[in-house]
DNA sequence: CGGTTCCTTGACACAGGTCAATGATTGTGG
DNA sequence: CCACAATCATTGACCTGTGTCAAGGAACCG
């Protein structure tokens, strides 16, 4: 991880999505007070590992970060995906503790606030310790969406929601409006959503097949989003004929 | 629901596992201050359902109720049991709206405590504040946990895992040291474990064909704790030699 | 440009799902 | 308190979806 300094939040492109932005964008709080830091993560690195101190919380500014949960030491437990304006490793709130270990899945840049000013802004603005808390509650949910997730569908549905969910994630950053860069291997879909690298790529090939996706290894364009969702819905009937 | 009136924390046998229970106990703040209110549900009825205001947080203190998350409107996704002595519906901290929906699995009896008095009392005792967010924080952590043992484990380890997180939970109440008795249905087991309920039963008969177990409808008698542990681990080889 | 990693595809096996029939347990009304 | 009904649990036979293993091809990186 290198640090590259202080982040200019007026020349990003963030500024309107990312939790920090959106306070100093509002007048909130200034940039400067904010401290914010930006730094490099390069392919492979881990941010934190489970248990490490976190004095800082940090939002994605490019690239993709994994988060890994599950004491289950064995075999990597993919948690979440943190996409450019998304926050990590939001559950140390308190702890100070990193409850996950978090590795940059292709390089990326983050920009960081110590807790302890992010602290003293809470105590100062309220309602952004609200917004905050609503945060993490939000991540709560989306682990028990994915839970729900895995337990109920199948493979082919499991992709198309993940496809779905990241587009909806990604759209405002898309070269296009359907097309986006899948920065995770295949392996890592497959651990996150249950299945083995295998499986996740003839799912693709599945959806390109009824012509509803285009994959081209990490390029991923949807081409008939409505019918996606069908098949996330699990609607697979009398679409064959 | 039926209010029973005040409940009375000394003749409670969880004094000292319930989480208000131990403030009280510990004279931090008194029973009385706390305003404690028990209540009874019957078997199938719901607490809360998703989105309701919620007014109190709640203790278990007998029965087991269920907790239904994922907004998959389907069919149901238990995300937790909650068994005696144990929090419920921890996540509407501070929305005030439930994110799931609680039911009872049998007739069961809670206590309640508003939110209004708890966090006067949390404003007068930071460290009970304290506490309280890492409750919070510890049911993300066992939404986490389950959704890698569901991710990673086949059907024998699942329900192994399941008996022994169980009965860690329900050791304080057990009538010996080993038996307990499950509240839920095979039907809400399966849900919980991503599995189908004839799959549970079987399980259920093949560690005890390994006499590591017994089960007798709702009872269970842990007969082996440290081979089942080993089953959950994943450790098949080796033992039926 | 060559090595390495990642992705795709096929053939096959097996865990767990599905369907169905029987047996146990629980709750209810006479 | 017993008998009956309704629910719930168990077991078997069979089938399907996904994992596993293996091989070839594409993309990426230094």
């Amino acid at each position: 991880m290198r640090d590259d300094g202080h982040g200019d939040c007026e020349l990003c492109g963030l500024r309107r999505i990312c939790f920090p932005g959106r306070i100093a964008a509002e007048g909130r709080s200034s940039q400067r007070q904010l401290r914010i830091r930006r730094a490099r993560i390069t392919r492979g690195t881990a941010l934190y590992r489970m248990g490490d101190r976190v004095e800082s919380f940090h939002m994605v500014r490019s690239g993709c970060i994994k988060e890994i949960g599950g004491s289950s030491g064995a075999a990597d437990s993919i948690v979440n995906f943190c996409v450019p304006g998304e926050l990590l490793t939001v559950q140390a709130a308190r702890s100070a503790r990193s409850q996950t270990t978090t590795i940059a899945v292709e390089t990326s840049f983050i920009c960081g606030v110590p807790w302890r000013i992010f602290h003293q802004v809470c105590a100062a603005t309220p309602e952004v310790a609200g917004e905050f808390i609503d945060l993490v509650a939000k991540a709560g949910a989306s682990t028990r969406e994915l839970l729900s997730m895995i337990r109920a569908k199948g493979a082919l549905e499991r992709v198309a929601g993940f496809l779905l969910n990241l587009r909806g994630r990604m759209q405002f950053r898309a070269f296009s409006e359907r097309q986006f860069r899948l920065g995770m291997s295949r392996d890592d879909i497959a651990n996150y959503l249950g299945l083995r690298s295998e499986t996740v790529s003839r799912c693709f090939s599945e959806l390109a097949r009824r012509e509803l996706v285009e994959v081209r290894a990490k390029r991923v364009q949807i081409m008939n989003p409505q019918e996606l969702r069908r098949v996330y819905s699990g609607e697979t009937a009398a679409v064959l004929e």
